[in-house]
This record gives structure tokens, C-alpha cells and sequence, in this order.
DNA sequence: ACAAATAGTTGACAATGGAAACTATATTGT
DNA sequence: ACAATATAGTTTCCATTGTCAACTATTTGT
């Protein structure tokens, strides 16, 4: 496994990286939403009920930074926070209609322009594509966020 | 093509965006930089020179922003304006020794952990890997940000 | 029951990037 | 050639955002 090929890989996710993060939108990035919001809203929906800490360690955000998140989503009615049953310090974050909405719409978006981008390539290549990325992601998501040293 | 692919495909990217975006880091991103920081001092070094203004829109910020982010890099001595040859007003931006150096350590860090991440794969994978990345990153140039609407 | 730990909230703060006004140089039209 | 316009970059003002640390309210351990 040559070095040069780590290298390579590395760049290039982190341009791939660049076109959907922060920077890799013109006007608003997710309808009324920010990156960070979204992707909030998908992890709370994806758990069905996530506390907010919780929610903060999955995003590799700090808890008081996870709670205003959440202010800005409940704030738009997108998520609710409702109380633990077996831990009253707790809040159990959960999804609305409205959310769940916001998702779908958001995510139509996203998929006709991942659909335009790879019109040009035929199903065996897409089905490679799709396997590529679940082994990566799935390598990315065991080894964790990228510590100092 | 199905949908669900497009969506599997589009999901599966935008998390393993997050890894490598601005949310995915134990405290600094790159070295002494911030990631919108390294990805320009990249793209100066890819260029060999680049205006400020060209540098925005290749990041896709604007040119205040850009402006910005070049004071940040000539502060830490990772890059220089030059004056521009043929015109006047504008900058010719390069990189200085030391950012090319800042560019190999950071690169070196990264490509660790793509290294440890990947460990497990075999060569004839990490081939493959390599090539439908280059087919992503090659089809979301062409294709550019992601527009409102 | 009391001390320590834990979940979440809040206020103060620093960093960051955009909009718009500004300066200086270039280009264009007559 | 010269006035008008366009363009590259800078700067000021501003809103947004996320962290730190202090705080409240529960829960757990002894």
C-alpha cells in the first residue's frame, strides 16, 4: 500500500470534503438551516430520541454548543425537547412533522445534484461508487474524529 | 440508476464530509490553521500564484472573506502578496518556504490517519478507492457549488 | 443523608465571514 | 487624450457561531 496512494486519497476526500461542508454552498446551505443544524436534525431523527450531549459528542461539538443548536432547531419547529422518563436531568430530543419534512425537502436538493453529477455513469460504476463510500465511511466512523497527535 | 443509490450516495458523502470539514477535529485542525486556512494555502500552492479575488471564488467566499484569510497566512508568514506584474492592482499571492513546509506537515498528520484508517484493505482496494474518489472529485468540479435552487 | 458526579443552560467572549463603502489602478468610448 | 466606468483589493461595521466557565437541578454512591 504505497504512501503516495494514502496521500492521494487523503487529498482528495478533503476536496470532495470541501464541496459538501460549510463553504460548498452558494446562498443558504440546507433550505433555512445551516450545516450544523441539518446535520443535528439528521442524527436526532436517525436515533429517535438523542440527548443533547449525546448529540454533541456524535457531532464532535462541545454541550453547550449541542444546547443552542438545539435552541435554533426548536426555535424553527423542527425538534422538541421532551422530558426523560428515566433521568429528569436528561432531555430527550425528538424530531417533529415539521422536521421530518425539512429532511426530506433538504435531502430532494442535495440528490438531484448528486444524481446530475454522476449522470454520466453507468450502474455498475454507481454500485462501485456506493461500496467505496460505505467502506470508508465505515473506516472514518471506527477510527473517530481526528485527535492532536 | 435507482434513487436510493443517489441518496445512499449523497448520505454517504455528507458523513464522511464531516470527518474531514470543520466540526471534524480534536482541537486544531491543521497545525496552526484553520481548515478554510490550510485549504487556502493549498490552493496558492497548487497555483504556484493566485489573486485574492480568484482565491475566493475557487473556496467560494468572498473576496472580503478572501482577503482575510490571505492576512491570516501572511501574518504566520505562510505566504506573501506580491505585486502583479501586469496589473496594478491586483495581488500575486505565493507561498514562502515555511508554508510549503506548514503545507508537508499537515498533509504528513492527515495521511497518517487516512493510513491507519485504511489499514486493513488490501492494495487492489485502495486502488480502487482511489479511482472512484478521483471520478467523485472530478464530477463535483465539473459540476461546481451547490446552487440555490 | 450527604458528597460527588452528571445533564443541561446561560452569559461573556473571541473568531470569523459577509455587505457595503472606499482607494487605486485599468479599460473603454468618444 | 480624457472622462466615465469597471475592476482588484482593503477596511469598517455587523451578525452569527461555538467555546469556556459558572450555574441549576437531578442522580448516584457510600
Amino acid at each position: 500500500m504505497g504512501n503516495r496512494d494514502i496521500i492521494c486519497i487523503y487529498n482528495l476526500i478533503q476536496d470532495l470534503s470541501w464541496y459538501f461542508g460549510n463553504q460548498g454552498f452558494d446562498g443558504t446551505c440546507c433550505g433555512d438551516l445551516t450545516l450544523v443544524e441539518f446535520t443535528a436534525l439528521k442524527k436526532v431523527h436517525e436515533k429517535e430520541e438523542i440527548g443533547i450531549q449525546e448529540m454533541g459528542t456524535a457531532l464532535n461539538i462541545t454541550k453547550s454548543g449541542s444546547s443552542k443548536i438545539i435552541d435554533r432547531l426548536e426555535k424553527r419547529g423542527y425538534v422538541l425537547r421532551a422530558s426523560c422518563s428515566v433521568d429528569g436531568r436528561a432531555c430527550c430530543v425528538v424530531t417533529t412533522d415539521l422536521g421530518i419534512d425539512a429532511i426530506f425537502q433538504i435531502e430532494e436538493r442535495y440528490t438531484k445534484y448528486v444524481g446530475e453529477m454522476l449522470k454520466d455513469i453507468d450502474n455498475t460504476n454507481v454500485n462501485n461508487i456506493r461500496d467505496v463510500l460505505e467502506v470508508l465511511v465505515a473506516a472514518v466512523q471506527k477510527k473517530g474524529f481526528i485527535k492532536q497527535d
